[in-house]
DNA sequence: CGAGTGATCTGAACGCCGTCCCATTCCATC
DNA sequence: GATGGAATGGGACGGCGTTCAGATCACTCG
């Protein structure tokens, strides 16, 4: 009931984006309840409203938090790696999605309606971990083909992007398929293998 | 109310799985509604429950009737073809989706509970296509590395599905890719390319 | 200091959903 | 006919996202 003022704005946002990617990496997208999180946070839904405007709102941005620690995981693991840098990477793609797979999934199963396009920092986001695969995909090409990199880059991601989705969701288990990873791996080296590069 | 034996318990089956389908196909995952089904084809949602047992089982046995139409789709796109098999297979893959957009991306976004698993009928759906592609990529390959191809199937399986998968989403959109069937041909060559296939 | 203003917050209401379950209805059998 | 059992309907339940009128409080300004 009424104005309490116990955060600021900026406080509330935190507070349920910290919450409700709690909630998310607990229960998964399906059971994610806005309603719940104002729960847990001890405010009423209608906060929950007047911050975000609205439950797609609220989910990409949860989503968006992903995508943050999500960069900061793949930068982690390349930081100070001199070797295989792109072995390291994709392990990565697989281990994030491993350990925070609720979160991971999510940023697939939840599509905004049909026509509407993700906000541009959402867009800035997703671009910035496709830089880092970029970069990495450019370092091992031959200089004279360096600027395939960024179009390579996008394959390859769909390429380990295939392989881990099908690692989670039980579709690889279904076909006898134990080695996601290696397979990846060797896709990507198949692809550079061409370019010469590797 | 009360028994009207109108249609076989298999008829009703029958029914719900159309007009469910066809729901599906029309709404989307997020939008679909067992209530609705039964509403449109003149029954209540008891009746659904009665022959299904539950929403999980229901949207399983629709997405089934997906990979039955999905499997018919490709080898029809097969039959008769000589040459280049493998990429008429790719652009298969990509048209099913496009052209069964919702019921295609149902498919992926619909998730049992965890630790359950799909039904064996599910599974031999999931198997059969596969087993086409297997075909297909052993049908190229060097006789001395044949053997390598159910893997690499499943491997360049899950390679044009990210490439679909990014292409249906919008992920290639935002990243500036506008050839994603190209892309993912490119990846499938490259790969045939390291057994000395294609 | 006190009244008025406006931002903030609540929670009931709405129309959906999946799920459960029992009263009702009808068919088949005797 | 009577009856037993299978099929069906649909209300009830708890939960969801969404809306919004009303309650409440921190301010501002006279």
């Amino acid at each position: 009931m009424g104005r309490r003022s116990d955060h600021s704005r900026e406080e509330l946002r935190e507070l349920i984006l910290q919450e409700g990617h709690r909630q998310l990496a607990q229960v998964g997208f399906a059971r994610f309840s806005a309603r719940e999180v104002a729960k847990r946070i001890g405010y009423s839904i209608g906060t929950i409203y007047n911050v975000f405007g609205s439950y797609d709102a609220l989910l990409l941005a949860l989503n968006g938090r992903t995508l943050d620690i999500w960069l900061a995981f793949l930068e982690e693991r390349l930081a100070g790696r001199e070797e295989r840098r792109l072995d390291a990477a994709i392990e990565a793609y697989f281990d994030f999605a491993l350990g925070e797979r609720h979160a991971w999934t999510a940023l697939y199963d939840f599509r905004l309606p049909e026509g509407v396009l993700p906000s541009d920092s959402y867009r800035e986001k997703v671009a910035a971990i496709t830089e880092v695969i970029v970069r990495e995909i450019a370092a091992v090409l031959p200089p004279d083909v360096r600027e395939e990199a960024p179009a390579l880059a996008r394959s390859l991601l769909a390429s380990v992007h295939g392989h881990c989705f099908f690692a989670l969701n039980g579709t690889f288990a279904m076909l006898g398929e134990d080695d996601p990873v290696g397979a990846a791996k060797a896709r990507v080296a198949d692809a550079l293998a061409r370019f010469g590069g590797g």
